[in-house]
RNA sequence: GGACGAUUAGCUCAGCGGUAGAGCACUACAUUGACAUUGUAGGGGUCACUGGUUCAAUCCCAGUAUCGUCCACCA
């Protein structure tokens, strides 16, 4: 006999050891004979990841497939596997080397990376314990880590990541440059785009004067829209706003657009950068480029080519040179000569016109040696007050609109004096670039990387969305993966980090690189005795993560787990790494598994992007807001399974789920009555775990059942193989506790109360039978449960439940269904009745049948035990005529009557049949109009032509019978 | 600036051309019988708004409003 409570903190762990020792997951455990693969890589969590609510939705996801699947027969893989997170987990590190007050840069990159590998020695299992706890059926023992086991260059999955590098370079997909990055000064690295968060700030926007070089004056005239003149003046400068005043500095030039007329008189002369000792002012071409808008600020824009994108592509169209100001910290540059000699050399080039050589130029250091190692803030304070106290800040009256709502508050109210000047410095709300991990802001700058040719790569990834070889679900994301695959730019595959894949490329002295698998190859090519040092870059994260799908299958090699698993199945993520590994992943599988045709593989065939989870206000869940809520506090609290079946029935596709733990509680309580139905089984002697055959069954509340049960198999089936996990786990929980447990065992007790011997044997059978099935059924919801029940109650099983087949319709009985159905609403209607007409749930009533037909008389005969117990009906006589004094229902077009005169409250029961009779009208006049509409008919289909006219036809029927009621009630309470 | 999504019961959400559903919350009743982590019954909705298509619209189309998210952005 079960305990009273089913207890998830014993049998967890112990349902857990019995799948791991009976090694329940391993790849393929449990399949059928040639059956079909079906195979998920898991998302590899982050090494120093602990689990949190997305991670357990989206895996216990995976694991309910996975689990259906196997109860299926296929030949099922969930791989599983961490991810090295080259940032976050040398970030992690850091931290805790700062807690003992150590910093990396006290090690040598050697023994810094040491520390990594044996702090992950240590707590890297974290993850991957808390899976297991949630149930997760990986194959634990392929566990693979993207660096290898050791890191080592002959680990497989370390030489997958060199082959994939080597081989893109080779074909001219890998190439390095000196371009402008996003460089984030925290970590000194370089990151991609989408390692980017641009986060919209307060800024501000200065306007200065950059002077014409010798004395040089023009006429600036400004015309409004209709051409007339509003601003003529003599000007001997040009006008430039920015929101980075340190950055001057680095100025190449100043781009006004091709056709502003205004500046038309002095592009190609000279002006200076009105910043730095004034001996050593730089002089620069005003130049004409589309970029400028005219209608922004002055409509002169200052080109800093290594610090903007923007000006980054007007320096290198008009061959601008471009000066690196900053350090690997985004401080002001402090190397190089002295600042009167760079500058110097870079008037030159100004002058001449011809920019030397990207190395050349990037050695000139361009910052005075007053700011020389300052932060880049702390420059740009100077370098304000530095131009405004030479009077080369554009001053503007207090009352200046663009000076923004605190300023013009200041107005003097009564027009008597015009304010003073002062520096034009617009409030405007920018975004600014953060990097998402760092949380510092991001500094573009000119750096040399790596780049991976993501264009070549994207179009055959782009086209198997587009052909449906890969599909989305939903659908709508198919949308933002094309958005980002046809515009993408060059992936930045270059970290200076010290944790990561060493990117395999060695420099002899003079610079160049050779690259290559191992250092003996790119000897090989470099000649011998030519001295060769490693590129000390390691390789983004993603890249290695971007060979998921086949590296953790063995590939370079061709292992038999690559040709049965690859391409597998299904991928299930979260939106928001669509562009960081799905698209990436189909690029590099495609490019690197070919058919024999020499066709790419994809990677996977379906995409399934699960929701995400917000607090139950909607808000994201984050450490920072502390309105996250821990899964495996949760699991504690209610047990694994209801936290996983609440996530299931959340999993709606489109829409984010708000988690509220009331939630979980309510679905906890789904598992205790299943447990609870189970031990009600057990006292009335139910079999379980034995060979019955369905389709044997002869009892008409067995075989509805078992119908109600086939239905419910096939729509959790259907629902899973359409990912609608709401669906699913909503049609079991419907089944279980509507269906099986309100109604059928219910329904049972009669029997098993009953002396029916014959009834009472195949009862306990179908019972037996049905919540075997109902285990099975709820097993990739509710894992621990289902596994404990299953083993519990029979002495012996010929498979762990997770092995056991998934259940399949048997019996579909209609005539079965009708009869039970009618009983269910007969009882239904009872309660009703009696509950509203204030009749005491203790007092047994008597039952009339008034000119009952036959069909409803053997109704009555078959089922009156039921109706007895669960209507609580004392007695059931057949009648000519209706009692008086009786409450009266209808029900399968019979009046049904409780004669109870004395006990009934007639009130109430008129009442009770005039809002039945309104209801009955309401239907009758809207099917009635629609019959009667010319159009409806002609154009209706017949089949809801037919709808309406059975619904007329039966509510009519209703109708006299309940008038009649009502008038036989009125007429006995005047009487 | 572009794109996507949302708007349905007090709350959280399903549904989606053919008479509006669930869970929670709420109300009333039931107490030793598998289960109070329960049972029975009940109340509660112009399906955001405005047009259009249709015999028929919560559902399809167009527009509006509000909210949310993503992408791209102006020195």
């Amino acid at each position: 006999m079960l305990d009273k409570n089913y207890d998830a903190k014993s049998v967890e762990p112990r349902i857990a050891k019995a799948w791991d020792d009976a090694n329940a997951f391993a790849a393929g455990a449990g399949a059928k004979p040639d059956a079909d693969p079906f195979c998920i890589v898991i998302p590899p969590p982050n090494v120093t990841g602990s689990l949190h609510m997305g991670h357990a939705l989206n895996n216990t996801l995976q694991d309910i497939l996975t689990r259906y699947k196997r109860m299926l027969g296929q030949n099922v893989l969930w791989q599983p596997g961490m991810d090295h997170a080259g940032i976050a987990t040398q970030m992690v590190v850091e931290r805790k080397l700062a807690e003992e007050g150590k910093r990396r840069t006290d090690f040598t990159r050697e023994e810094f990376v040491e520390k990594i590998w044996e702090w992950k020695a240590q707590s890297g299992g974290t993850i991957f314990n808390q899976l297991k706890r949630l149930g997760a059926s990986c194959d634990w023992s392929r566990e693979k880590f993207t660096m290898g086991e050791k890191g080592e260059a002959d680990d497989p999955m370390v030489q997958a990541v060199m082959k994939v590098f080597v081989d893109l370079y080779n074909e001219g997909l890998i190439y390095r440059g000196k371009r402008l990055v996003n460089w984030d000064p925290h970590f000194e690295t370089a990151i991609s785009d989408l390692e980017v968060e641009n986060v919209e700030t307060e800024g501000h926007m200065w306007h200065f004067k950059y002077p014409l070089a010798d004395g040089a004056t023009y006429e600036y005239v400004e015309k409004d829209e209709d051409g007339t003149v509003t601003l003529r003046e003599t000007r001997d400068y040009i006008s430039i706003a920015t929101t980075r005043p340190e950055t001057m500095l680095g100025d190449g030039a100043v781009a006004v657009h091709t056709d502003d007329e205004r500046y038309a008189p002095i592009v190609g002369k000279l002006c200076e950068i009105p910043v730095g000792p004034k001996e050593h002012r730089r002089l620069i071409p005003i130049i004409t480029d589309e970029y400028p808008d005219p209608d922004f600020g002055s409509g002169a824009v200052k080109i800093t080519g290594a610090h903007d994108f923007n000006d980054y592509m007007v320096a290198k169209r008009n061959n601008i040179p471009m000066y690196r100001l900053m350090d690997t910290k985004a401080a002001m540059r402090a190397d190089g000569a002295p600042y009167a000699q760079d500058a110097a050399r870079a008037m030159e080039i100004a002058k001449s016109g011809n920019t030397p050589d990207e190395n050349t130029v990037d050695a000139i250091n361009l910052i005075p040696d007053d700011l020389r190692g300052l932060d880049r803030y702390e420059a740009r304070e100077k370098v304000i007050e530095q131009i405004t106290s030479e009077g080369l800040a554009i001053m503007v009256p207090e009352t200046d609109p663009r000076l923004g709502p605190v300023k013009a508050a200041l107005a003097p109210e009564e027009g008597g004096e015009v304010s003073a000047l002062v520096p034009l410095v617009e409030k405007n709300k920018m975004q600014q670039p953060y990097g998402d991990r760092s949380k510092v802001v991001i500094e573009p700058m000119l750096t040399d990387q790596w780049f991976c040719d993501a264009e070549t790569l994207a179009k055959p990834a782009l086209a198997s969305v587009k052909e449906g070889r890969t599909e989305f679900v939903p659908k709508s994301w198919e949308n933002t993966y094309f958005n980002w695959m046809e515009n993408i730019q060059p992936w930045c595959i270059s970290r200076q980090l010290w944790w990561g894949h060493r990117i395999p490329a060695w420099f002899d002295d003079a610079g160049k690189f050779y690259v290559a698998m191992h250092e003996a190859g790119a000897q090989a090519q470099a000649g011998e005795g030519v001295a060769l040092k490693r590129d000390e870059d390691v390789l983004d994260t993603w890249f290695s993560s971007a060979l998921w799908p086949f590296s953790t299958l063995g590939w370079p090699k061709h292992t038999d787990a690559l040709n049965t698993y690859y391409p597998t199945t299904v991928l299930s993520t979260a939106f928001d790494i669509i562009f960081f590994w799905v698209a990436r992943m189909m690029m590099m599988g495609l490019h690197f598994m070919k058919d024999e045709d020499g066709r790419g593989i994809e990677p996977f065939k379906t995409v399934y992007i699960h929701p995400l989870v917000r607090d139950k206000l909607g808000q994201k869940m984050s450490k920072s807001k502390g309105n996250g809520i821990d899964p495996l506090e949760t699991a504690d609290e209610y047990g694994t399974d209801a936290l996983r079946f609440t996530l299931a029935i959340m999993a709606v596709q489109g829409r984010d789920v708000k988690l509220d733990p009331q939630r979980i509680a309510g679905y906890r309580n789904f598992g205790t009555k299943l447990w609870n139905a189970t031990r009600f089984a057990q006292m009335n002697d139910v079999v379980t775990g034995e060979d019955f055959d369905p389709a044997t069954a002869t009892y008409p509340l067995n075989r509805w059942i078992l119908t109600e049960l086939g239905r419910a198999a096939a729509e959790v089936t259907d629902a899973l193989e359409r990912y609608r996990f709401n669906d699913a786990a909503g049609a079991a929980y419907r089944f279980v506790w509507n269906t099986f447990c309100d109604w059928h065992l219910e329904l049972l007790k009669p029997v098993f109360n009953g002396d029916d011997e014959a009834a009472k044997a195949e009862a306990r059978a179908v019972a037996g039978y049905v919540l075997d099935q109902i285990y099975a059924l709820l097993h990739p919801f509710m894992p621990f449960m289902t596994e404990e029940l299953w083993q519990q109650t029979a002495a012996k099983r010929d498979t762990l439940l997770c092995h056991a087949d998934w259940p399949v319709a048997e019996v579909n009985d209609e005539a079965a269904a009708h009869s039970i159905n009618w009983l269910i609403e007969l009882v239904s209607e009872i309660r009703s009745a009696r509950s509203e007409m204030n009749i005491k749930p203790s007092l047994m009533v008597p039952l009339v049948v008034a000119n009952g037909d036959n069909e409803t008389r053997a109704l009555f005969d078959t089922h009156s035990p039921a109706i007895e117990r669960l209507a609580r009906v004392e007695s059931i006589a057949f009648a000519d005529s209706v009692p008086d004094g009786a409450a009266q229902i209808v029900v399968g077009g019979q009046t049904i009557c409780m004669p109870l005169a004395g006990l009934v409250d007639f009130d109430a029961e008129i009442s009770r049949l005039e809002k039945d009779l309104k209801g009955i009208e309401k239907d009758i006049a809207q099917a009635q109009g629609k019959l009667n509409n010319e159009k409806f008919v002609a154009n209706a289909p017949q089949a809801v032509i037919e709808e309406n006219q059975a619904r007329l036809a039966d509510r009519q029927d209703r109708k006299a019978k309940v008038s009649a009621a009502l008038k036989r009630v009125r007429s006995f309470q005047r009487g």
